[in-house]
This record gives structure tokens, C-alpha cells and sequence, in this order.
RNA sequence: GCCGGGAUGGUGGAAUGGUAGACACCAGAGACUUAAAAUCUCUUGCACAGUAACAUGGGCGUGUGGGUUCGAGUCCCACUCCCGGCACCA
């Protein structure tokens, strides 16, 4: 057999494909259908990268796998077009960025056909389309009209350089994600999308849905939910005593802290401030918050968000608060620790149990209340919980008991039961911790001389107590005594038998001790116990003692009147752009309507049947100088008649943010010419949701919460079958550059697959990704490790030379085993694992060889991998019809089953000896035969247990 | 700081609690060749004992320290470092 000659053999079959449109999706789907989706891509100058190549191979596999099972299956492509890398290229080139996308998209196309991808290239789209983004306007307007779309003068992210408005999501870092300039705060009237009228329900449901756990809890955490309660706080002014109707509402998720809050923070930017500071007088520092306001609004949230930043703040000076729980007067700070858009942007302070309000209140010396004591419930063996059975409550003591002389602490090792922990004992009347703690130590080890050092507070320990057979919750003081010398009085027998002595270091103690509460005394000892930040038994709350957090939070939101509520940290979503390569926003603004209905503000939609509104074709892109978009002075462009009333009115002039076309893009492919609607519903219904939808971490927060978003809401419109766009979400790991560098244009060490497709072939290449490493971590390139699966292929296409008629009976089991293997590691995304599973099948081919059948099924399981070098090798077998169109082999049990197996015998868990032995022989004749083997090792042995597992080995534990 | 993910030979990595290092790369040795490339065969975790050389033998070894288990890369606890994301979120 002649040598394989890739690029001749790729683009015979390529040219053969597009002609044949093998991969064209039926209109309707049947049945059985399979709607796979890669994230369409950023047609960007530099061309396809590598990193496309991986995402896109692993569902190009997964679509061949589907359409071999016999599935419909639609796998599409386009492009996201907009956006500003283009319209950055186009202002720096003069060339307009509708004829740089239409370069960048040919590009892209040619890529993408010569590395085989089984796209169904009939359904193309491509967002900067008139005819795409009509209907990207007419889902705006339909959010315009249920409310979801308004427009808002608010502080924005402004970006100086490119001179748009950023959503929060688009900042890293503090800086534009683009740019990477410093953002700033500014004043702009700017499109809003209400996406956090959906917050619930994106959160949700995502119960619903098989995405990576990864990417819901990145999700989740993005949304924020936070259940708490919103309680309000009377307001008291020193310098008008007779105003009396000041309120602050705080948002906390602790009520149960109530009583330790000491203090209340603003956001500087709240509202309160902002009025307090314009009554004159009220304030006895107006100057000082004033300049602590302005400061905190011009600093970016980066700096006051940076990692381990000093607390600031300025106290509001004649204002005071009334803790409602307890009615005490409180000071009132602002610190920018406090953002303003989170719950109510006002916080109540409880120092003892919040980690930040801690160092707030050391830095500026404010009361810290301890009003919850630690509390643990032993969960584990021995003293774990009898659930049902009630609790005995009792006052004890721990007590920990310092050696005279030595850095060395008591513990008594229990007799009865596997217990490790300090003195302990409970309180009796007329005792006093100090006082039971001491008795207890003369009681049970008989030391007559200790000093009370410190009592260190409450824990509380909820245990099964194994000898009296109940349930106790004690509520324990930790007593700290040292011993001032070693006289000891003897001790009671029955004291004796309970327990054993030892003298412990803090080190040995942190293993001795098998109770939580006796852990956190030693931690409490060590210095490191931290602020206690968990729920737990209240103190220092009036009738609320002794109550566990869950009950009393409720109870005490109850008694002043707060409610519970939950809060999101999701924002809506800044929607305008001050751009020129975006989707015009199809929105009039109307003078004459403006007067005559103030709720709109002047707002008119463009009527649906005057959509597209069209991007104007001209010279110039710049955004202007004062931050308007570049459309804002195309005068003849702009001026429009008002569809009310007809007098001369101004369209708006911002655009659409990137994310716009993407949010929807996937429904278009299911009916890409659709004149009428965004899709027909019937088509829809056949179609969507998307079963599989792979795609970078990098977009689980912007892109896929967006795209749910849009989803729902043409859902509740009835415009798609479904609520969630998508089944199930992967995602895949970055290439890096050799060497473990990020790919970038700037450091200029971008692979461009081209060069290696000349060199070793597209389905090398795409073998190559594959067998990396695993699918969803990021991996350095490798060309070496390239060179292994060029190898790999041209020993496939040399198989030919021993391929005979007859099967080979002795490869069965190999192909068995590696069709099964491969058919489910393509399911798991193993892809590494599958491309190893078929090396070592044609290892095993090479020595045994191979029958022409068992080839071709061979060839099967390999096609989506490499689906030119396949098809033609499966042609030169004498198929008329493409290998694409084969069922996908089953794997035979029949094949799969081995008569022997190998038997370890392993002394200890070492392994020792091994045999051969029958499958599923049984354990006796296995344990009789590995004695046998063993016996020299086993001579003289005390074998105190053999362990026998099926098929796999036999283990003798010696002493 | 918080949230995710990760750490295994010279390298990429493999391994339902049961022979750690599959499969590759690199390296070394050999075959073929006038020669080289290509290809093929073999060796290849570390250190040691052993042998003329093989054979062989036990020891160590999956970031660190503990634990559970007959047996741990895998499970549990604590920690270190690296990567990604982020919101000081009350």
C-alpha cells in the first residue's frame, strides 16, 4: 500500500460531502433527534484557533456517534459577529465592518470545511444579518411591551477609552474586559433588561437541568439568592429631637444576632446619606461624610472590594439608631465595605459574629456582644444523636487541668466506650463553674491544688451519653485551671475503673479528643478559635437564651417587625451600547408623545413591521467624543416621522450589547430563513431544546444566564415549547500555548490550525486534540505528542497490507472491548481515553492481524474521530456508500467474556504472588490455591483473616 | 478574602477501594540502509541487595501531615502550592 497522502484523500472526501450534503439535517425533525451545539463563533481577524478545533471535534464526534444510533441529528454553525474587536479593526482601517465580517467569515468557513466538521452548512447564520438581527429587535420590543425593557438614569460602568457603558459582568478586575482601561462611574440614561424579574426562576431551574455541577454552582453563585430578613431600625436625630419619623431597614441573613448588633453601616452612596447631607445641621461632621462619599463613588469597586483592605468608615455624628430587639441607642457609620445595591445597602453590625463587622469594630473600638454560643452535634459513632429520643439539658463543666511544671494538659481516656476527652461534670447547686470544675478534679483524679485561671464561656454539646443511655444537650463552661502542685488525694475505686489518666501536649490532645466541643475548647486554648460564625444557642438576648438560631431567628423577626424576605445579587442586565457595530436598539423618541404621555417618557417603538431598523452604511465609526454613539450624528439617519403622531421625532442612537445575538442564535438555526416569525413553532417544537451544549467556563455567567433569560421569556410569550434552552452543558478546557502560556494574539504564540492541517492532516489534528488529555481541563500543546498520533493513523492506513478475508477469531475480544470502551467514553467526554482504547486494539491487530469485517467495524468507531482517512480506507474495502452512514456497532457480550482471569495473592494488602484461575471460580478453591502459592511465606504465620474477592485476589492477614 | 477545579515518572496522562504508571511522547540500545530519514524490535518510576551477566529479592514511591480499612492515587480530617472565576453580598 502506497503511503497516505492526506491532503489529497481530505479534500477528495470534503469536496465529496459538501456535494453529497451528507450532513444536512432533515427540515422537520423525526422521532428520534439530536440537537448538538457548539457556541457559534467570534469570526475574529486572527482566524480559527486551535481551541475551536478541540470543542468542535468532541460534538462533531458526539453528533457522528447520535446519527449512527439512528437519530435526526442538527448540528449547526454561524457566526457572532458583532462587536467591538470588529468595529475597533474598522475604525483603525477605514474599512467598513460589514466587509471585514464577510473577510473574517470566509475565512472561518474555509477553516472549519477543511478539518471535516459534519456541519449542516445549509443553515449558516450570522448575527449582523438585517435579516437575524430583525428579529433580535423584535424580541426587544416584545420585552419593551411586558415591561422587562426600560430605560434608567443610573451610575454605570463607564469605560473612557472605548466609551461605552459595560455591564457589571463585563468588568474584570475593575477595568474594561476589552480595553482593560480603569472603569469609572458615570450618570448615563442607558436600556435596562429586567433580568432579575427571572432570578427565581433561573435559579431554580436549574434543579431541572444536567449541566456540570461546576457550572450550576458557578451559576447559583452568580445569582445569588439569599434568604434573610429585612428588619427596621428607628432612627434618632441629637440636633432635631422632635423628628421622630427616621427609619433605616437593614437586610441581614442573621436575625438571630439581633442583640449583638452594637452598630448600624451604610452604603456611602445610600439614600439616607444623600438626605441627611442636604438637611443642614443635621449632621455634626456634614464635611468629613461628605468627602468619605465622594471618595468611596469615584474609587473603583476593585479597590474597595481588594484583598485584605483595611476597613474605612466615617460615623453619621448625631445620628443615632434604636436596636428594636433590645431598644438600645446605636451609632451609625458609613463604609464602603457596604455596597449600596445589595438587600438594602444598610447592614445591622454584629461584631462577635461577622468576621468584617469584627475588624470594623476593632478599628474603631465599638462594642462586641457575644450573643451566640457555639454549639455541636456529635454526628458520628460513639455518642451519635438517637434521632426521636428526647435531650436531658445539664450545666457542666469542661475543664481543662495544666500540669505544675510541664506544658502539659489532662485527659482522661474512657474505659467503657472509645472516648478521649478533659474533665467534665456538671454544675450542682450552690456551685459555681470554678467551683465544679475544681471539685470534679479532686472527685475524679484527686489533685487538691488547682488555680482558677479563666472561664471561657459556654458550649454546647448535643450527644448520645453512651453509659446513661440518653440524649443530653450539656450547656458546658470551659474552666481553665492549673495545677499549682502535685499533692493528690486517692481516689474512689468506682472513679478508677470509669476512666484512665494522661498527661497530654496540645498536639497530642488534637488527636486524643473525640467530642466537637471538647476540639473547640482546645482551639478556644490555642488562640485560634476565630470569631464564631456559625449558628448555634443564643445568649445575651433576653427571653431568647438558650434558644437554637433557627427557632429564634424567626421568632425575633416576629417580635419588631420585620419580614423575611429573599434577596438576589443578580443586577439587571445595562443593555445599551454607545456603539456603531451593533444592533440599532428599535426604539423612537418622540417629543410631541413625550408630552402627552410622561409615563413613557417619550418612548415609542418602532412598529414590528418597519423592522429591521438597518445600521446606516457610512464612513465614520468613532464614538463621539462625548461618549454618544457614532449614529448620533448621522443626522439623516436619525430623523424619523413618530409612528403616533407622525411628527418629526429622533431614533435612539445606542446599540445592542454582543450578548444580544447570542442569546437566541440557537433557535434561529432550527428555521434560519424564516420570513415571518424567529422561528416557526412547529419546526421548534421538533427541534429544541438543544440536547447538548458544550461550551468555555468562560460564558457560564455571561452568555448562558443571558441566553436562559431571553429563553423564559419568549417561553411565557408561548414562542418556544420549553422553559430551559438547553438539556445538558459541558464544558472544555483552554489550549495553552507549549510550554503552559495563554494563547494570545499580543504574545503572538496563537496556533493557527492551518500549518498543521498541511503538515499531518485534518484528522490528525483532530485524533491529536482529542488524546491531549482530558476534555475538560486546560493542556499545554504538544507538537511531539502530535507526532504519536500521526504515527498512530498511518499504522491504521498500513493495516491494509495484512487485512485478510477471513475473520480472526483471536482479535474478537479486542474489538469487543473496544467498541465498548469507546462507545462510552465518547458519552462521558473520556476522548483521551477512547482514542488510547483504539491504539491498543490496533497494537494487538498488528501481531494477531485482522479479518476484512473486523476492520471495517474498527474503522466504524474510528470515523468520528477521523472521518477522512476512515471513509476512504472503508471505500477501498469496497463500499459503495459512506462509512457515515453505517449503524454504530453494538459491542458482543458474547466476545467481552474472558474464561480466565489473574488472581493476586497479597499478604497484608502487599502484593505477594499471583495465578491464573478460571472466571468466577469459587472463593474456597481460591483461597486453597493462593495458600498453596503462598505457602512459603506463609509458614510459621498466625493468620488471623483471609479476604477473598471474585476474580480478583486473595489477601491473608498475618500478625 | 470567597467559590470552583487541580497536584501521579524526564513529559502529556491512565487507574468501579484491590498488581500504580494503561496509552503516548522523550531518551537509550538494536534491526533495515552505502548513509540518513522513515519504519520495525527491545529497554525505560527511584534507590538498593544480588549475579560474571542474566535470574531474582525485598524496600521506597501518586503535593504535605494525620485518620478509616485486611488493603487508599481513590474515602475522611487538617494543611501547602497551582489554575480558573468572583461579589468584602451582610
Amino acid at each position: 500500500m502506497s503511503k497516505y497522502d492526506h491532503n489529497k484523500i481530505e479534500k477528495k472526501w470534503q469536496a465529496k460531502w459538501e456535494k453529497s450534503k451528507i450532513w444536512q439535517a432533515p427540515k422537520v425533525a423525526g422521532k428520534k433527534k439530536f440537537y448538538a451545539l457548539i457556541e457559534f463563533p467570534y469570526p475574529s481577524g486572527s482566524g480559527l484557533h486551535v481551541g475551536h478545533v478541540r470543542s468542535n471535534t468532541a460534538m462533531d464526534i458526539i453528533s457522528h456517534k447520535r446519527r449512527a444510533e439512528g437519530y435526526d441529528v442538527l448540528y449547526p454553525i454561524g457566526w457572532d459577529a458583532f462587536g467591538l474587536p470588529t468595529e475597533n479593526y474598522a475604525i483603525k482601517t477605514g474599512i467598513h465592518p460589514a466587509k471585514v465580517t464577510k473577510q473574517n467569515t470566509d475565512t472561518f468557513r474555509k477553516q472549519l470545511k477543511r478539518i471535516g466538521f459534519s456541519f449542516d452548512w445549509s443553515r449558516e447564520i450570522n448575527t449582523t444579518d438585517p435579516e437575524y438581527y430583525k428579529w433580535t429587535q423584535w424580541i426587544f420590543l416584545q420585552m419593551y411591551k411586558k415591561g422587562l425593557a426600560y430605560k434608567s438614569k443610573m451610575p454605570i460602568n463607564w469605560c473612557p477609552v472605548d466609551k461605552i457603558g459595560l455591564a457589571n459582568e463585563e468588568v474584570v478586575d475593575g477595568c474594561c474586559e476589552r480595553c482593560g482601561s480603569v472603569v469609572e462611574k458615570r450618570e448615563k440614561e442607558q436600556w435596562m433588561l429586567a433580568i432579575t424579574k427571572y432570578a427565581e426562576r433561573l435559579y431554580n431551574d436549574l434543579d431541572g437541568v444536567e449541566y456540570l455541577e461546576k457550572i450550576k454552582t458557578q451559576q447559583r453563585n452568580w445569582i445569588g439568592k439569599s434568604e434573610g430578613a429585612e428588619i427596621n431600625f428607628a432612627v434618632t436625630f441629637d440636633n432635631q429631637p422632635k423628628a421622630q419619623d427616621g427609619s433605616l431597614a437593614v437586610f441581614t441573613t442573621r436575625p438571630d444576632t439581633l442583640f449583638g448588633a452594637t452598630y448600624l453601616v451604610l452604603a456611602p452612596d445610600h439614600l439616607f446619606v444623600t438626605l441627611s447631607l442636604t438637611h443642614k445641621g443635621l449632621l455634626n461632621n456634614e464635611d468629613a461624610v461628605r468627602a468619605y462619599a465622594k471618595a468611596a463613588k469615584n474609587k473603583p469597586e476593585i479597590e474597595r472590594t481588594a484583598e485584605g483592605k483595611e476597613k474605612t468608615g466615617v460615623r453619621l455624628e448625631g445620628i443615632w439608631a434604636i436596636n428594636p430587639a433590645n431598644k438600645e441607642k446605636i451609632p451609625v457609620y458609613i463604609a464602603d465595605y457596604v455596597l449600596a445595591h445589595y438587600g438594602t445597602g444598610a447592614i445591622m453590625a454584629v461584631p462577635a459574629h461577622d468576621q468584617r463587622d469584627n475588624e470594623f469594630a476593632k478599628k474603631f473600638d465599638l462594642p462586641i456582644r457575644q450573643v451566640i454560643e457555639p454549639t455541636y452535634s456529635q454526628t458520628t459513632e460513639p455518642g451519635k444523636i438517637r434521632e426521636g429520643e428526647p435531650f436531658d439539658h445539664r450545666e457542666a463543666i469542661i475543664a481543662v487541668v495544666k500540669h505544675w511544671s510541664e506544658d502539659k494538659y489532662i485527659g482522661l481516656k474512657w474505659k467503657q466506650v472509645a472516648w478521649g476527652t478533659f474533665i467534665t461534670g456538671g454544675i450542682e447547686k450552690g456551685q459555681t463553674p470554678e467551683t465544679a470544675a475544681k471539685a470534679e478534679l479532686l472527685e475524679e483524679v484527686g489533685y487538691k491544688n488547682a488555680r482558677f485561671v479563666k472561664d471561657y464561656g459556654i458550649v454546647h454539646g448535643k450527644f448520645y451519653h453512651v453509659p446513661k443511655k440518653t440524649n443530653r444537650n450539656s450547656h458546658a463552661h470551659m474552666v481553665y485551671l492549673e495545677l499549682e502542685n502535685d499533692e493528690r488525694v486517692s481516689v474512689d475505686t468506682k472513679e478508677e475503673a470509669m476512666h484512665e489518666v494522661m498527661w497530654l501536649t496540645k498536639a497530642e490532645l488534637a488527636k486524643f479528643l473525640t467530642a466537637d466541643t471538647h476540639q473547640y475548647f482546645l482551639k478556644v486554648l490555642s488562640g485560634n478559635g476565630g470569631i464564631y460564625t456559625d449558628y448555634g444557642t443564643l445568649s445575651n438576648s433576653s427571653t431568647y437564651n438558650r434558644m437554637e438560631s433557627a427557632e429564634a431567628m424567626k421568632k425575633i423577626v416576629d417580635e419588631v417587625g420585620g419580614k423575611m424576605i429573599t434577596t438576589f445579587k443578580l443586577r439587571d442586565w445595562v443593555f445599551s451600547r454607545q456603539r456603531y457595530w451593533g444592533e440599532p436598539i428599535p426604539m423612537i423618541r418622540c417629543e410631541y408623545c413625550g408630552l402627552k404621555n410622561p409615563e413613557t417618557l417619550g418612548w415609542i417603538p418602532v412598529p414590528e413591521k418597519d423592522l429591521p431598523v438597518k445600521l446606516p452604511n457610512v464612513k465614520k465609526y468613532e464614538p463621539t467624543d462625548d461618549g454618544e454613539s457614532p449614529l448620533s450624528t448621522m443626522e439623516k439617519w436619525l430623523r424619523v416621522k413618530c409612528p403616533q403622531c407622525k411628527n418629526w421625532a429622533r431614533r435612539e442612537t445606542d446599540t445592542m450589547p454582543n450578548w444580544a445575538g447570542s442569546s437566541w442564535y440557537f433557535l434561529r438555526y432550527v428555521d434560519p430563513k424564516n420570513k415571518k416569525a424567529l422561528a416557526d413553532k412547529t419546526l421548534l417544537k421538533k427541534w429544541t431544546p438543544v440536547d447538548w451544549y458544550n461550551g468555555g467556563m468562560e460564558h457560564t455567567t455571561l452568555h448562558l444566564l443571558y441566553s436562559r433569560f431571553w429563553h423564559k421569556f419568549l417561553y411565557d410569550l408561548k414562542l418556544v415549547p420549553t422553559s430551559e434552552p438547553y438539556i445538558k452543558r459541558t464544558s472544555h478546557g483552554l489550549i495553552l500555548a507549549e510550554g503552559g502560556a495563554k494563547m494570545s494574539k499580543s504574545k503572538g504564540n496563537a496556533l493557527s490550525p492551518d500549518e498543521i492541517i498541511k503538515a499531518v492532516g485534518a484528522d490528525t489534528l483532530r485524533v491529536y486534540e482529542m488524546f491531549m488529555g482530558p476534555f475538560g481541563e486546560s493542556i499545554a500543546w504538544n507538537t511531539n505528542n502530535m507526532v504519536g498520533v500521526k504515527r498512530f493513523l498511518d499504522r491504521i492506513w498500513r493495516l491494509q497490507d495484512i487485512v485478510q478475508k477471513k475473520e480472526v477469531a483471536d482479535v474478537n475480544h479486542a474489538l469487543h472491548v473496544c467498541i465498548q470502551k469507546v462507545g462510552g467514553d465518547i458519552e462521558e467526554m473520556k476522548f483521551n481515553t477512547a482514542v488510547s482504547a483504539m491504539m491498543v486494539f490496533v497494537n494487538e491487530v498488528e501481531k494477531k492481524g485482522v479479518g476484512e469485517k473486523q476492520l471495517a467495524t474498527f474503522l466504524r468507531i474510528l470515523a468520528p474521530f477521523a472521518p477522512h482517512i476512515t471513509e476512504e480506507m472503508w471505500s477501498v474495502l469496497g463500499n459503495k456508500k459512506s462509512i457515515h452512514l453505517e449503524k454504530w456497532p453494538k459491542a458482543d457480550k458474547k466476545f467481552l467474556a474472558v474464561s480466565e482471569v489473574t488472581i493476586m495473592v497479597s499478604i497484608n494488602g502487599k502484593m505477594r504472588e499471583q495465578f491464573r484461575a478460571a472466571t468466577d471460580t469459587d472463593n474456597e478453591t481460591l483461597e486453597k490455591i493462593a495458600r498453596t502459592i503462598a505457602s512459603d511465606r506463609l509458614k510459621d504465620q498466625n493468620i488471623i483473616r483471609v479476604i477473598v474477592v471474585p476474580n480478583k485476589l486473595v489477601n491473608f492477614v498475618i500478625k
